[in-house]
DNA sequence: TAGATTGTTAATCGATTAACAATC
DNA sequence: TAGATTGTTAATCGATTAACAATC
């Protein structure tokens, strides 16, 4: 079987689409047409029908697309059916937003701990998630089934943070630190890097100043 | 003058770019070729120079690139010579976490104040930047010249408060919650979308599996 | 001068859009 | 059946890579 590969950029549309049609179907809307979406999403209708077509016919013609298939359909290939146990590495505010945020249950994330240095925080818990040493990191991740670890943590300590989860058999490291991690191929590192976010922001600015001058 | 649009896709990649070099300046380098760069940075050579001279000849032939020279030309590029005045809106987790990160104001980045509605903060401060209730807003837009506003609000509440911002005038919104902004053409948007990126990693997760079945 | 490396043009590759036959 | 809209192929557009003359 022929399998071919997904584009990054085809990957990065589909939580959009999800969330789009998750609107949809919260609003009551049975069906859409590319075209229908298209129009509220502002992209193109080719675009989505192109998209979707990577994983399958999942409309009808002249009908469009059933919003709850289509919905539950891109959960699958977003791997939301399944349940992805997650622990969290920094006990900062960062750490502690991603612990309180409670929509990533819904997806299938479930966040089972909280890792720290700091000992003032040993014992504590956010939102009844507990807060554990790194002594225990290794055991943990063994009996809870950990796949992904969020990265919190300062960049001097994220590498050697790194090195630790590698070796403890973490699957996928969901990055905040601002530093290009150096893994195994066989594990998975997704960035968000804040700082070059606010900086492309910086950038539009500087660029929308220059062309639009203040008289 | 005859102004090129430069892509998204050149401009995601400039603080990167910036990073490296602000590491390599770090580390005492003085100059560097595309090619040094190219295997540091796993880009091409290729894509460096031509993403550079986008914005103009930084290198000189049979040299190099000046390190310190580059990152302060990139760094004006971003916009990063200039000050930004900030607000975060929403002062839970997220935004007390972003009030914290000092680094912000190395690159000229200045968080000027935090506004919530839950009036147990009023009063308070987040590493010295004190946290308003919205009834001062206006005037604190105004007043301190605040560009950018940080978004950091359930989506339930980020619509009234993006059509507030707008309407005091600000420039600029670095936006948390899960959702798409609609404003006018002149007020710039950036998105951190933070369970899309999750749903990314998921998906490669969900995709390595299917193409290394487990024994 | 010879060697190195850029700046830049040309070639390739990939992604987006347009078009339309298939089909519900 | 006629109308609508998909799935999919072909055309276009843009971004990346390769190549090399210019030049330090």
């Amino acid at each position: 079987m022929e399998e071919r590969e997904i584009s990054k950029a085809v990957i990065k549309r589909l939580p959009r689409y999800y969330r789009y049609l998750g609107e949809l179907m919260e609003n009551g809307v049975e069906r859409i047409s590319s075209g229908e979406l298209s129009s509220r999403m502002s992209v193109t209708a080719s675009q989505i029908r192109q998209d979707l077509n990577n994983f399958g016919g999942f409309g009808q013609q002249g009908y469009g697309y059933n919003v709850k298939y289509l919905y539950e359909e891109i959960g699958k290939i977003l791997g939301l059916d399944k349940k992805h146990n997650m622990i969290i590495i920094g006990g900062g505010n960062l750490g502690q937003a991603l612990a309180n945020y409670v929509d990533f249950e819904k997806r299938g994330f479930y966040i089972k701990g909280i890792f720290d240095v700091n000992p003032v925080l040993k014992g504590l818990s956010v939102r009844g998630i507990p807060i554990h040493m790194l002594d225990d990191l290794e055991s943990f991740i063994r009996d809870e089934q950990i796949q992904i670890a969020a990265l919190t943590l300062p960049k001097s300590k994220a590498e050697e943070m790194t090195a630790l989860l590698v070796k403890y058999g973490i699957k996928a490291i969901w990055n905040f630190a601002h530093i290009d991690l150096d893994v195994p191929s066989d594990v998975l590192v997704e960035n968000v890097h804040l700082s070059e976010s606010l900086m492309q922001l910086s950038y539009n600015i500087t660029r929308y100043e220059k062309e639009h001058p203040r008289s």
